[in-house]
DNA sequence: TATTATTTTTAGGTTAACCTAAAAGTTGGG
DNA sequence: CCCAACTTTTAGGTTAACCTAAAAATAATA
């Protein structure tokens, strides 16, 4: 129901930062993030003009930089994933404190929801964290995923139908590929129309018109709405 | 100078599938290196141009795909790193193997030596690898590595450069066609000038000057020196 | 309050990694 | 041996994420 945000990697460092300075400092500023992240200032400016269009973060010109409602929640979510990452590197692994933040840092953009939560399992386990902890603020939706029936491939929805992808089967660059374009698990799509030979397929999402072709259509499990 | 040579993310990733798609069906085309990384083979294209210029592939137009010496270590070298990380999110944490598999894809290029390092102990000990096992190619030689890849295609290597012959790469007449010009295995060979295209190239060897088009220099391997 | 210093923004790049469309080259079947 | 189908390459884009240099706004201080 909500629009739900995607991030580049960069969102999510910027959103990162400012959450942090926040807390330390009280306040972020362009520079202060700039230094944080060891870019030049102008480009950090950019990077926020892109966060305000998403209605994350608020700033008049000149002004200072605050975090928006469901910009803190998604600052949160990101900082939740760098501390799991951090502790399970540094204290299940044994990896120097240094070199794991850094690790966590470029880790925690692209791992699966899966992997994040068997990580949680192991350092709860061993009693690394307890279950209140932030650890579990991303994590609640689980059991949605077995609601299971009305389950099909994109590529077999009729014309006029509606659906929510629920995963991406292929790998890689090409999974890549169609969560840039939108199609991230919980997007609500509309199948518009299919060419003949029912390729391509054009399809809606977000309020953008897309068009697939089958068989990248034919990686996207969904469930009818 | 050290021509240590560093892969970007994508690059890595051709080199995987090229490797990979050599082991599986003997050969890699640049279609089956498109399908398999989801993109397009224009795209393939233009970043096996790249491999070329760093030596790590051969190729010549129209051609099919070989890796070089070099090539084969990179690629060893990323497979390795994959690998290691499959199992530990397999094996040790219990995420899916699709999942792991994904999630390796995208880590491996941005984990810290350590924390693989740290990943391969833990592997070790608990039993799921050997330490005979491929996990530790990459491993011994840290200082290796910059010693390393100093083996490029004659046609790659800058001008002013010296290198050692290593092998002449094509069959047939070519091959005597070269030979006879006195490029033997151990010839020492010095690059005296490039044409603005890269071709021909002029070269000196054994006191003779004599020019190469660039497809017969890009048959012959060399070891800087 | 004028002048200097700092911060933020704008303007105008670059690069890597993709893309599509079409041209060039190769190959297999009739 | 020729043509259709496929593969590879070229040509000409786009986009995200950076950059530098300089202009505009704000803050500090003498």
């Amino acid at each position: 129901m909500e629009a739900k945000i995607t991030l580049s990697e960069s969102m999510e460092d910027y959103l990162e930062a400012i959450f942090n300075l926040i807390k330390e400092n009280g306040s972020a500023r362009v520079t202060d993030i700039a230094n944080s992240l060891g870019i030049a200032a102008s480009s950090v400016n950019q990077g926020l003009k892109k966060l305000n269009e998403q209605g994350l973060i608020k700033q008049q010109k000149y002004g200072p930089i605050k975090l928006t409602q469901s910009g803190v929640q998604a600052a949160e979510k990101v900082n939740c994933k760098h501390q799991i990452l951090y502790l399970f590197l540094h204290k299940t692994l044994g990896v120097e404190p240094e070199t794991a933040d850094q690790d966590a840092c470029s880790i925690e953009h692209v791992l699966s929801q899966q992997s994040f939560e068997k990580m949680v399992d192991y350092l709860i386990e061993n009693n690394y964290i307890e279950e209140q902890n932030c650890a579990f603020k991303f994590m609640e939706n689980e059991e949605e995923e077995k609601m299971a029936a009305k389950e099909f491939m994109l590529d077999s929805m009729s014309v006029g139908s509606k659906a929510e992808v629920l995963k991406i089967e292929s790998k890689g660059r090409l999974k890549r590929k169609l969560m840039d374009m939108g199609l991230n698990r919980g997007a609500r799509v509309e199948v518009k129309g299919k060419a003949p030979m029912g390729d391509p397929i054009e399809i809606k999402v977000r309020g953008y018109s897309l068009s697939l072709r089958q068989d990248e259509a034919a990686e996207i499990l969904v469930k009818e709405v």
